[in-house]
DNA sequence: ATAATAAAAGACATTTTTATCTTTTATTAT
DNA sequence: ATAATAAAAGATAAAAATGTCTTTTATTAT
């Protein structure tokens, strides 16, 4: 198991994808998506659907339709795929799984997960959805294998 | 779900309270450690069984007998739980899930990623299994709710 | 209007995780 | 030796996550 659920590992290397493909105003479908972060076809349209009703990303149908970010999607920190998919449970929940674990009544770990949250949550806040597209561009960085 | 697994969750709670129960050196019973760390019990019993199994924890069968720990045992860091029961996908594995994913064939959140998951894993490494013994006696930490 | 296209939606299937219950084995005290 | 105790082991079951396949709906180009 990683950080994230796998739906969720699929969902930010999908939405990565489609900000680089549709920089320039155009549509990717579902089908070079899935091929192209080696995602299962069907399985990766549901999560896509599901990000398309929340407003992260952008899709048409019919002929010339497919999948695309506007400009105020790919301004937005990559933390809004994370919430969506996995929901803010990582950012916030216990380390050891206690409901009630606050600073006032703090399993041992509190303190120091509190610390590792803020870290990786401050991080997928910074982070816009749309600021490797440059880097994809030169296969600086990948999205799958 | 959390960092952690559910499994997770429970092995390293049921640790703590073993080491504190059994500092004196008695043993505390697989009924008692569920009730006291809110889990269930037959399934913390298959938990434990592979922790004794690893040598991470202790156990005796029969009257008197039960789970505890010796001085080894409360010596060895709490990564080394983790480990047993995640495995240690969580302090090595790419977080879009990646197979390949390094320095010299990086997914996009590569650099990022590796700063977290080493911060996770130093403080798991620097916390011992004993280490809260005291603090659970005098309850300024707690191990349910 | 019609046919072609592509996402949306629905129905299942499989796998993994989490949980429960029963039987067996080892140990201890009598 | 025997009975009592407690973990180990085995067998299922339920729930959640992941994956596949089919049908429907909206849109576009002809």
């Amino acid at each position: 198991m990683g950080i994230f659920s796998k739906t969720c590992e699929y969902a930010v290397r999908a939405v990565f994808f489609i900000a680089q493909q549709t920089a320039d105003g155009s549509r990717v479908g579902i089908k070079e998506i899935a091929v192209n972060i080696d995602s299962p076809e069907h399985f990766l349209a549901k999560i896509l659907q599901d990000l398309s009703k929340r407003g992260i990303i952008q899709s048409v149908k019919g002929p010339n339709g497919g999948f695309y970010l506007d400009a105020q999607n790919l301004s937005r920190p990559l933390s809004d795929v994370i919430e969506a998919v996995d929901g803010g449970g990582i950012f916030r929940d216990c380390g050891l799984g206690l409901k009630e674990c606050s600073s006032k009544n703090p399993c041992p770990l509190h303190h120091d997960f509190l610390d590792v949250r803020n870290r990786l949550q401050n991080m997928l806040e910074s982070i816009t959805i749309g600021q490797f597209n440059e880097d994809l561009n030169l296969g600086i960085v990948v999205l799958k294998k």
